[in-house]
RNA sequence: GGAAAGGUGGGUGAGUGGCUGAAACCAACAGUUUGCUAAACUGUCGUACGGGAAACUGUACCGGGGGUUCGAAUCCCCCCCUUUCCGCCA
């Protein structure tokens, strides 16, 4: 959520910025300002409001005890309009607080600089690749098929007993899993992540935490009886560890990392680029967030996406670095970086890893902040990046490396599987 | 699921309807002392929204929401949460 004092004082600039989402917001910025105004004026009227009975109230208690009963009763007559007054301030006063929380939940946060207008994924510019493509026989399986080949994965059984996108692993499949979350955790310990083993369950107040509340409301899975959300990601338990939280600066950046499933209902999402991995109602993955002060936050996007990078690399798989355009970035993020692998197979990039700056946007709502050296208390910048999301690497894996006698295990990932070939 | 006890500032924790935005202690910050560190001492020290160039100042906030009262952290009602005991259980 964007600051009200923000919008009013840099309203040229936030909607120029805002723009590039390919989207209008400036009745919406209007309407929060001028609500805004409404409401601090209101405001101000029931503060003198205030002012005047807490000052008739002192007076009465003195009264009291200086015995003069009936000058104080006289006095009463006052307070009483006063609070007849008040309850009708009050009335439009919260009307106008929830008026503007109701707009200001509707705009997305301000674009970085870097960021390009763009109406949708075509226009993200690819800012770095690395790898070639690499070059498969005729004999090439999609990964689909290379699991059923070699049994590592039965998406028929997870229909039997959940439903379409709860995938069975078997075997070396199910090994591979445990293989790549624990290389992934193990390399973000050795980038200085410390790790968390977080609940996958959390309750309303999380969700809006981190936004999923309420924008996304219908991509979680939300448990009716207990009122408890299923994480889509493991950045709602991790992020929301440091919700109404005061920090001292030193004790920043805060960098924390865990591996958790995550559950997505992707409701409305069918066909053909949703076979097999390629999206799933739930998935493994693990995930870096940082904390961090406000003027360090982009370098520490940088270390991030280099983190990423050399998973990417250690698993000898081509991939690209997009900076996402406006129109296709989340509705949280400052700035975006998504990363794609090819897949040789199914010939086309598959998204595995999206790394972000949403700067104050959720700290405003978690209320994370922390004190500087100023002695000034600010909002912190949230960081965050899959490190990485396990369905569409075991894809990339299989179809990359696969040969005529099966498949090879990169280097890399061989100490953690126990075995060099499937 | 049943019973009981609790929820107060960054933390611990007092608090009799008005002198309580809230004692005390810890932490933090500034200073004095000191060869350095420590200790000791002195002072400062909650958050949010307003007004003001500033000093300063108004209001709200003691889990959340209502109510009683001229006046509520304090009394009443509802809700939420935590802890402990019992029950069930990996």
């Amino acid at each position: 959520m964007l600051q009200v004092p923000y919008l009013r004082e840099n309203t040229e600039k936030a909607l120029s910025s805002l723009a590039k989402r390919n989207k209008d917001f400036s009745a919406t910025v209007e309407s929060i300002i001028s609500v805004d105004e409404s409401r601090r004026k209101l405001q101000n009227e029931l503060d003198n409001l205030l002012a005047e009975s807490n000052k008739i109230s002192k007076i009465i208690g003195d009264l009291f005890k200086e015995g003069k009963r009936e000058e104080a009763d006289g006095m009463k007559a006052r307070t009483t309009e006063i609070k007849e007054e008040c309850k009708g301030v009050e009335t439009n006063l919260s009307q106008l607080e929830e008026e503007l929380k109701q707009l200001l939940y509707l705009v997305p946060n301000v674009p970085h600089e870097s960021v390009v207008f763009g109406k949708g994924a075509e226009e993200n510019e690819v800012v770095y690749s690395s790898g070639d493509i690499t070059a498969l026989g005729e004999s090439k399986l999609p990964h689909w098929e290379l699991c059923e080949k070699h049994k590592l994965i039965d998406f028929e059984l997870g229909v039997k007993i959940t439903g379409a996108g709860f995938p069975v692993y078997i075997g070396k499949g199910a090994r591979l899993q445990r293989a790549l979350i624990n290389f992934f955790l193990e390399e973000a310990m050795k980038a200085g992540y410390t790790e968390h083993q977080v609940p996958h369950l959390v309750n309303e107040a999380s969700g809006y935490g981190t936004g999923q509340l309420p924008d996304k409301e219908g991509q979680m899975y939300h448990v009716g009886v207990d009122d408890l959300y299923l994480i889509p990601t493991a950045e709602v338990p991790l992020t929301n560890l440091y919700r109404d939280v005061l920090l001292k600066e030193e004790q920043l950046p805060i960098k924390l990392t865990g591996y958790t499933p995550c559950f997505r209902r992707e409701a409305g999402s069918y066909g053909k680029d949703v076979r097999g991995l390629n999206r799933l109602h739930q998935f493994d993955k693990v995930e870096i967030v940082q904390l961090s002060k406000q003027e360090d936050s982009y370098a520490l996007l940088e270390d991030m996406v280099n983190h990423v990078k050399g998973l990417l690399n250690k698993l000898e798989l081509p991939f690209r670095i997009l900076r996402l355009c406006g129109g296709d970035m989340g509705f949280t993020s400052s700035l975006t970086f998504d990363f794609e692998v090819y897949s040789a197979a199914q010939e086309r990039w598959l998204e595995v890893s999206s790394t972000s700056n949403f700067e104050t946007f959720q700290a405003n709502r978690l209320k994370c902040r922390y004190k500087g050296a100023d002695g000034k208390t600010q909002l912190v910048h949230t960081l965050n990046g899959s490190a990485l999301a396990l369905p569409r690497i075991v894809a990339a894996l299989l179809e990359n490396h696969q040969d005529e006698n099966g498949v090879r295990i990169p280097q890399a990932l061989v100490p953690y599987c126990g075995f060099e070939r499937i």
